[in-house]
DNA sequence: GCACACAATATTGTTAGCAACATTATGAGT
DNA sequence: ACTCATAATGTTGCTAACAATATTGTGTGC
């Protein structure tokens, strides 16, 4: 009983860690999530873990076999393809939606988040990269006025993540940072067809 | 003790019958969902009405607020919109896609569908026409060849109907049923542009 | 050394009971 | 009669222990 905080927040916060950690190629595919393990880490009662996994087995990202336990999802190929596909359906009426509604606020926060990509890039800092490659997408996602999409979004980016480490040559940076630099100007200069062009570009792998 | 069925079988069983509860109609937006009432009548344990109604609110259906309960959502105007919004994006590529890949068996079935819909229409009973209509949506949905937007259908129809009890005038049908049969009709007849043209007016109220 | 059966261990699934909180009912004071 | 405080009730949140299943380890026969 060393902390009793509100369980919902607790159990909202481990649910975000994991999907960091998934964001940032530190749960691989297929990696075995022990209940015991996961509540000594996070220091919590097995329960909530469970109801952790089963959050994260109904947005798809981890697998649950009955009295087996539960895995970090691994795509297969035919998934990778809807994910994929999926997203270039999306993306583009975002860039749309958020070029149509961005204020100067908004702007602003999509430049600093390049400025936070440029930085862990130059300090070669992989995880960060990734991980504030996924956020960029979410950032713009989440501009879009529309929750639904977004939250789509927010599960087909670690679903992402997860087929990149699964099928791509390892070390490959996950994108290239001037593409996201040029949405974001094309984005500004309310360029809509060149965003959305630079956008499904981008996705093209 | 009476029926010790697997544990996953029968959580994702009260999850189906809630969902067909709020596509029916039987379940109105803010009903209170309290535990032990919901547990005596499934015959299960508190528990896995826990449970059940965790997922339900990871999917946007219900609403939880700490220590006070679980509700069934009951969408404001602007989510009601966004709902809409997302539906007219997602339906004309799901008809699209399914224009390119369904074999004869699918028109079968979308057929058997449209029959079943007749026969409920027929029979003044509201509550099966309700419910078809939007399994109707659902069919077309699965057979789309993406798991990620029949996820999402699966989530965005039963909020649809939530929407219409909310906001649209009682007693009226929920979807014009010749609609559906045109659609299927261009289907069919691998009318791109017409099914398209056809859903979103659909989708117009 | 290998395959199979059987026991030991570990992990998941479930239940019952308790603690914490919210809601409703009761009653005293004005 | 009305308001506020306080007690009674009910509901949700949580924990710990138990039951069921899977996994691993051990040994015996061939």
């Amino acid at each position: 009983m060393e902390q009793s905080e509100a369980s919902k927040t607790d159990i909202e916060h481990i649910y975000e860690r994991i999907i960091n950690a998934i964001m940032e190629h530190r749960l691989s595919p297929g990696s075995k999530l022990g209940e015991v393990r996961m509540a000594e880490a996070f220091g919590v009662s097995r329960t909530k873990v469970r109801q952790v996994l089963m959050m994260l087995a109904k947005t798809g990202l981890v697998e649950q076999f009955p009295n087996r336990g539960a895995f970090i999802a691994s795509p297969s190929v035919s998934q990778t393809l809807e994910i994929f596909a999926t997203r270039r359906l999306l993306e583009p009426v975002i860039v749309s939606n958020v070029i149509a509604r961005a204020e100067r606020q908004d702007l602003k926060r999509l430049h600093q988040q390049i400025a936070k990509e440029k930085d862990a890039r130059k300090q070669r800092n992989r995880q960060a990269i990734i991980r504030l490659s996924g956020d960029f997408h979410m950032l713009l996602a989440s501009m879009a006025g529309n929750r639904y999409i977004e939250k789509m979004m927010g599960e087909l980016c670690p679903l992402t993540c997860l087929t990149i480490s699964l099928y791509d040559a390892p070390h490959t940076p996950a994108c290239p940072e001037d593409e996201h630099d040029q949405i974001v100007a094309a984005i500004a200069r309310r360029d809509e067809s060149a965003a959305i062009e630079l956008m499904l570009h981008h996705l093209h792998h």
